[in-house]
DNA sequence: CTTTTATTTGACATAAATGTCAAACTTTTA
DNA sequence: TAAAAGTTTGACATTTATGTCAAATAAAAG
């Protein structure tokens, strides 16, 4: 049994893997299977469809980032050492696992289940307060909150979605590629916050 | 044969709107012919594999935008005037085609064919020589002229990217995130400009 | 108007991916 | 150590998407 609980979690971290970072989303179980070693049969076996799985693995990562990111939110730290640490959270995050909203925007268009949680709405609106609350200390750039938010999002993720885009155009290595995408926190900021 | 030529662009304008307005880019030739009210098979007698259509979609697109950008950059404009221009025409064109990079990422992830002009890496290399200059002119804020690319792009490409998700966590309609979507030139470039 | 050419469409063949089952095998437990 | 429970895997059935073909129809050319 002991083994039994290796080979689940074996394929949820080769699942993970293939899917969030290489962002080939429409990998198969033939693919997932023949990744972890494993003929395709076992991966049914544990999760009996290959929805299970993607399901299990989205959910997953999306608590583990959602829980993270709440907690720093909802502290009491001044706004600059907030957005601080959001930044920094994102950007570990981006980096792992870069193809993480490729997948919530791949889902709502097929107007598939998304593991949304209900109070997205009411947290983001609380966000978007303390946002206006930082832009009339002088903090912050005056502009919508909105936008403010669009232009942090925009930021810390697209870098990652588009790695293989810009890696292409750019003519460096992954790991170099990497090494920029760590850089990004200044100038992340930079762009966001008055000076 | 006038309602050949018809049919013809008929179904690549569906298509074009399955693939990069809605961003299915899984969508079969059944669904295309469905949503051009038409059976399956007339999609293969004019494009024989869906492939070839997807392929026609995506070239024709990426041709339409980079001959457009590409005289804007090569024009002899002051830079703040160029940029704003290239602002823009992204903006314009991410909304007419949200999900044109997404394709291109998933082309290369897939490791398929991807239609990027062999130049492309020459006019990078020339656009972020102009935004050094900028730079030492003192226009731009400063930073590595590869951050600020990409903080370029990050503004500009994703909130078309992931509009299916903001318009969820927002609660807004699609017009509403359209306008949204249309004031973000001023936005952008406040994040990017120095002042 | 009839022959040639182009278009439309249903029927068929093939391929790819998924999911189920049961037999063989291993580990646990009583 | 024998029975029970859990695991692995190949074989089969089903579903979905693709692409081809040929008969029916429509349009163009002679």
């Amino acid at each position: 049994m002991a083994k039994a609980r290796n080979t689940e979690q074996h394929i949820i971290d080769t699942a993970r893997k293939i899917f969030l970072v290489e962002g080939r989303l429409h990998a198969t179980t033939e693919d997932i299977g023949k990744a972890a070693g494993l003929p395709r049969t076992s991966v049914h076996y544990y999760f009996r469809t290959r929805d299970v799985l993607f399901k299990r693995v989205f959910t997953d990562a999306l608590e583990d980032l959602t829980s993270k990111l709440n907690s720093i939110v909802e502290s009491d730290l001044p706004f600059t050492t907030k957005i601080g640490q959001y930044v920094e959270t994102w950007l570990l995050f981006s980096m792992m696992y870069p193809h993480l909203d490729t997948f919530v925007v791949t889902e709502i268009i097929n107007k598939e289940y998304v593991p949304v949680d209900k109070s997205a709405g009411a947290r983001t609106n609380d966000f978007l307060k303390q946002i206006q609350a930082a832009m009339d200390k002088g903090i912050l750039l005056k502009m919508p909150p909105v936008h403010f938010m669009l232009n942090l999002f925009s930021l810390l993720r697209y870098p990652s979605i588009a790695a293989p885009l810009y890696k292409q155009l750019l003519n460096v290595s992954d790991k170099q590629y990497q090494k920029l995408l760590k850089e990004r926190k200044a100038y992340v900021l930079k762009a966001l916050l008055k000076r």
